[in-house]
DNA sequence: GGGTGCAGTTGATCCCGGTCATCGCGCAGG
DNA sequence: CCTGCGCGATGACCGGGATCAACTGCACCC
């Protein structure tokens, strides 16, 4: 599973656990939440440890116990078609939320394994919903980020060509990348180019191809899955992506 | 406007205005609440009279003040892209609440407009929130709402054939139409071909074309507007959508 | 060292669906 | 009645991206 060794990044699992002094916090639930109430929903929350390469958090049908929210690490969530095929939904990066859609039928509606050694918070659901009841801030948080995952899922709809879904991820992990504090111009794809192109609804070659075009004309500099954006604002004109966040 | 002319259903206006006996509290959102919980849910409702056709109930950009649950007539989602195109989100029948993406930053993202003489409820978000906070039931149906809409909108992911889509589409919007007490067979698209193009990622010719193969086939049979699933099945099969609900 | 296997790139070809153009129809208004 | 107009259907053509195939490069392992 784990290609490049285990390289067992001890300092990440040992991050504070509570979200009081989390630099996530305000990306995840408790963002805006007043320190009170803070505390008490940190005592509902279970961090969990290294949770390796390949590994799954949950698969479909399985029963809602808990969201998880990525502390580090990175995770794809997909689904198995009826005909077999796999469609990536969405990576998700530190501080999100994954397992939303399984409010609904109160079962998870699609997978979700991780891309790299990683560890998240386990939220159960029930005390969560409990809490929220007296927390009006908790609930405000909880359907924003509902409301704001739809939205993204609404900007993601429209026929797009192949240089404007490219170029609009790599704007949008980008940005994504900028508010966790990190480099927004020297990317690492924790995906492989087969999830990428799934998840862009491309084929793999396609990707490729637009790569190496972006590079020929100066956009970006590829080697491997590093990926250095050297005209971001070419980039963010050719891609048009609401890049929610 | 209207083409059809006006058709003033008075009895559509004059409907049950308690969520009590309305035969869409069903689909709505005080599904499975107490009979308690429901009528302090009412107090806060405001009906809203005849809504002419391309009329519209907000704007991207209108800040939330509340959401609507349609209660008669057809709407349509849509927003404006920075390149002037109009890209619609989705078509909304009786029971369905529209502008849940709105909660995220308290502004519509979407563009609602009315696809025929229409009504709606009112649910003002402030009050509706604050009642959440002491219905637990209340609170779940706002959560279960959005995680279904989110499950949705991953359904219709992934990249589909032209006759997949059409008949993925006609598939689900029968099963919409059969929840609703109406004929699951005897389809009555409340939108132009153009409206539905857009919404399927096709051009307008190429769901004439689908629609012509459909009935050289026996899958269906058109009339203007009016579409006849003949063979329910193989249209089934030949769609793969997961028609939430 | 050579072998194996997977990820990624590049090239050649094909086909679905978009684009452009035309045509028919139903309807409103003079 | 004719005219105009918007919607929808159909035909001819074209192009972007999928598909098939070959090749490269790197990692791992005997």
């Amino acid at each position: 599973m784990s290609s490049t060794g285990p390289v067992p990044q001890f300092n990440l699992y040992q991050l504070r656990r509570t979200c009081g002094t989390c630099s996530l916090a305000e990306l995840c639930l408790p963002m805006g939440l007043p320190h009170d109430d803070m505390r008490r929903l940190e005592a509902l929350i279970a961090p969990r440890g290294p949770i390796g390469e390949g590994e799954h958090l949950f698969r479909v049908g399985d029963p809602l116990r808990a969201l998880f929210a990525v502390r580090g690490g990175f995770f794809k969530t997909y689904l198995i078609e009826a005909t077999g095929r796999e469609q990536v939904l969405g990576f998700h990066l530190p501080g999100e939320l994954i397992g939303l859609d399984a409010i609904w039928p109160q079962k998870h509606q699609c997978n979700a394994v991780a891309l790299s050694t990683a560890s998240v918070c386990e939220l159960p659901y029930g005390a969560i919903t409990d809490l929220s009841q007296e927390l009006p801030g908790l609930q405000q948080s909880m359907l924003r980020l509902l409301s704001k995952e739809l939205a993204l899922s609404h900007s993601l709809a429209g026929d797009f060509t192949a240089e404007e879904r490219v170029a609009g991820f790599l704007v949008s992990l980008s940005s994504r990348m900028k508010v966790r504090g990190l480099s927004e111009t020297q990317l690492t794809l924790a995906m492989s180019r087969r999830d990428l192109a799934n998840y862009l609804r491309l084929a793999t070659e396609t990707v490729s191809r637009v790569f190496s075009r972006f590079e020929q004309d100066g956009l970006i500099a590829v080697d491997r899955r590093e990926v250095a954006l050297r005209d971001p604002e070419r980039l963010a004109s050719l891609g048009r992506c609401l890049s929610i966040d």
